[in-house]
DNA sequence: TAATTGATTGAACGTACGGTGAATTAATGA
DNA sequence: TCATTAATTCACCGTACGTTCAATCAATTA
């Protein structure tokens, strides 16, 4: 009206995108809110104020393609999150490192807990092996980390031990509280994480520093 | 007709004592089998060869009371098998000690893995606390593990450290595996349970026992 | 302006499910 | 044998859900 010619190259395509981008944003909300299953399409619709079919106008999969492309989305993120700056870990004295380790992992899986959870309660749903993606990102952090420590073994910082194992428990502790977390049994007796953490790292410390 | 009296004092209580648990029974391998949403009442009824209002009469409150009626049943059964021989613990060399609350561990998952993931993926079913109840029967062990390792330490056989969080180190580590097995996500980069049951319990007994 | 394209609508479909209740059947006790 | 009791049947209800599609509307283009 009051603008000049047209600001965009086409105003259609624009609110098409936008109204696709609104629809994944309000799935992942209620995804995460009421759990896949407890989310019917009609809700996503009606958040969004628009009409039934719309969904599958741009989805033609329906629901399950939405739980895909948010899945692939959330992996992309997590898999940048993982990847950075794993040689400034070597530098840290080892209670230093054991911390940032600790907190990326916790991050990793508590930033997005709620929809994270889809993945642990309703991960049948998915033909795609989110689990299998999901688990070989922590199997490849064990061998990752079991390196780092022989390294710190042999500059003689920590003691000998079963490197791998040591990892492999580390991890778990860490993991283990996560998971509970997400799928919501406490199996760790322990309400705060901060200090969770911070008294597991403090034990682990202590048992492989050299005497 | 060819027999004599009675043998029993009434046939009907009988057969409809059996017709109950035989739908209790049903329910629980449907559910392990399929989970809780994923099993009809009809399939139920169908499976014993008995018409749709057959599991009303015996369970007003359908499903979900069949469900809560054998939960109940496995946590007495799991209760029993927790406590059993507290003591004897106590006069093993910690290495066997170890295997053997591991094993029990394990086991008390394991041994029901198929019903249990009920608990783990679709608890949120359950109006009672059997989360709560679960976590509790976890907790608790940890106390009672760690105390027994500063008996240990008193003793001489293990080194000082934070006992409290060595046990919930130690239980965490077998009860990540248990748990990734039941919800079906593999975070331990381990197939084979005891090989890893047994590699853990090596790593662990090599950084307590005194140097 | 007129034709075209595709975004959007909303009523409707089919199905699966949990649940109900009056009718039926068979065992029980008088 | 007959009345009573309760186990069992099955047709039926209401609802929630995922999905479809012909109709409508608005932006774009010729």
């Amino acid at each position: 009206m009051s603008g000049g010619r047209r600001t965009d190259r086409n105003l259609r395509q624009e609110q098409a995108a936008e109204t696709r981008e609104k629809l994944l944003r309000t799935a992942k909300a209620l995804f995460a809110q009421n759990g896949y299953h407890g989310t019917p399409v009609r809700a996503i619709n009606r958040e969004i104020g628009m009409a039934d079919g719309i969904l599958y106008h741009y989805f033609p999969g329906g629901k399950r393609e939405m739980l895909g492309v948010l899945l692939q989305e959330i992996f992309i993120e997590k898999g940048k999150l993982i990847e950075a700056s794993s040689e400034e870990l070597d530098n840290l004295p080892l209670k230093e490192a054991l911390e940032l380790i600790s907190s990326r992992l916790t991050k990793l899986f508590l930033e997005d807990k709620d929809f994270m959870r889809i993945l642990f309660r309703e991960h049948e749903v998915l033909d795609i092996e989110g689990a299998v993606l999901l688990s070989k990102l922590i199997v490849e952090r064990h061998t990752w980390f079991a390196s780092m420590l022989e390294s710190r073994h042999e500059r003689g910082e920590i003691r000998k031990m079963d490197f791998l194992f040591a990892a492999k428990q580390f991890i778990s502790m860490n993991l283990l509280y996560v998971v509970s977390s997400i799928i919501g049994i406490n199996f760790t007796g322990t309400e705060d994480l901060t200090e969770y953490r911070l008294r597991a790292i403090a034990h682990t410390v202590d048992l492989w520093l050299v005497p």
